[in-house]
DNA sequence: AACTATTTATAAGA
DNA sequence: TTCTTATAAATAGTT
């Protein structure tokens, strides 16, 4: 917009096209940084040139933060007039999850940074009961994971201890006079479950 | 950028910020669409103002063609968009950090979202390990705040104290012959640090 | 919403 | 790509 108004359509001379993209597009993510730190929005773009180069912004969280607030969205309009389900429970999670990862992302940043960012003794505070709750449910979470293993495993103890003792048996007929000393689970066998 | 430069942070007034809010985000948007026709691009862009409402655009397919487009990519081409980050130690930081958060994140839509997600005994053991560490981070760092807090505390009981002291030996003076209790630190006091 | 005085963005040229 | 500069656009404050 300078030394003369251009037409608005595809820039024929590729020369001419390529600096246009780099100007405007320098442009374009500055003004989104702007408008995200003046009105306080959460602004994803995301810019893939000509030859599929991928430029991208996301004034907020991450991208993939951003995409998912995204899906959820659209997601509930389409279904406006399905059931009242999507506004009140799952967006309340997501919103409530979506500032626990920006308060955790803001103490690593914190922490990495060695102190560079800002952090009041409240928010170092909640981060720290957050932290610990977290790690509680991954704790409840690792010991249920660990019991059904268990079950499993004691199953199939269980089976191999009776094919074990099937077998035995058999053998025990196959020699008969022979004398085969009886085996016990947990000494090698050949047997697959 | 008309009658008067403003400044580069959040505009406090809600009204004037609303205002501002739409007249970028018009200008933003007319920026973007130019962009795509000049430069034959392929953007989207999703706003969400503070409020949770969502604008946006898809400069060709829809936004969901980019969204899958951009999962694709984003894997292989690490963020071209943002500041030219000096690349050897901040940016294996917060490649790091990433990695951190998308565990956390992962870990949090799995206990939220009632074990939708799957996750392998590793990883929350790989995530319990962190939120550990996390956790100690965070305590060192809000013992250095508190322990500030409590030096900067005991300087002004010093002053205080001092300044009692004074004041208790002027009303002294003014009052003569007349005997007052002396005062003490915990007691209210007309004064002010 | 409309109006402008200014600030910004940028097309062309180097 | 970068810098400069004349000019087109965007927009802050006001009506």
């Amino acid at each position: 917009m300078a030394r003369g108004k251009i037409q608005m359509k595809r820039i024929e001379n590729p020369v001419h096209r390529q600096v246009t993209f780099c100007k405007r597009r320098a442009g374009l993510l500055k003004k989104a940084k702007e408008l995200s730190v003046l009105c306080d929005a959460d602004i994803g773009i995301m810019i893939f040139s000509t030859h599929g180069k991928l430029y991208e912004l996301a004034t907020k969280g991450t991208m993939e933060g951003l995409i998912e607030r995204y899906t959820k969205k659209s997601g509930a309009a389409e279904t406006e007039a399905g059931e009242g389900n999507p506004p009140p429970e799952p967006r309340k999670e997501g919103l409530m999850m979506k500032q626990e990862i920006e308060l955790l992302q803001k103490g690593l940043s914190y922490m990495h940074g060695g102190r560079t960012a800002t952090m009041t003794l409240d928010e170092l505070d909640a981060l720290e009961r957050h932290l610990e709750i977290w790690m509680c449910h991954v704790r409840t979470a690792k010991m249920q994971i660990m019991f059904q293993e268990i079950q499993l495993l004691r199953n199939k103890e269980g089976i191999l201890q009776a094919a074990n003792e099937l077998l035995q048996g058999k053998i025990a007929e196959q020699n008969g006079t022979f004398n085969v000393p009886p085996m016990i689970a947990g000494i090698p066998y050949p047997l697959t479950v």
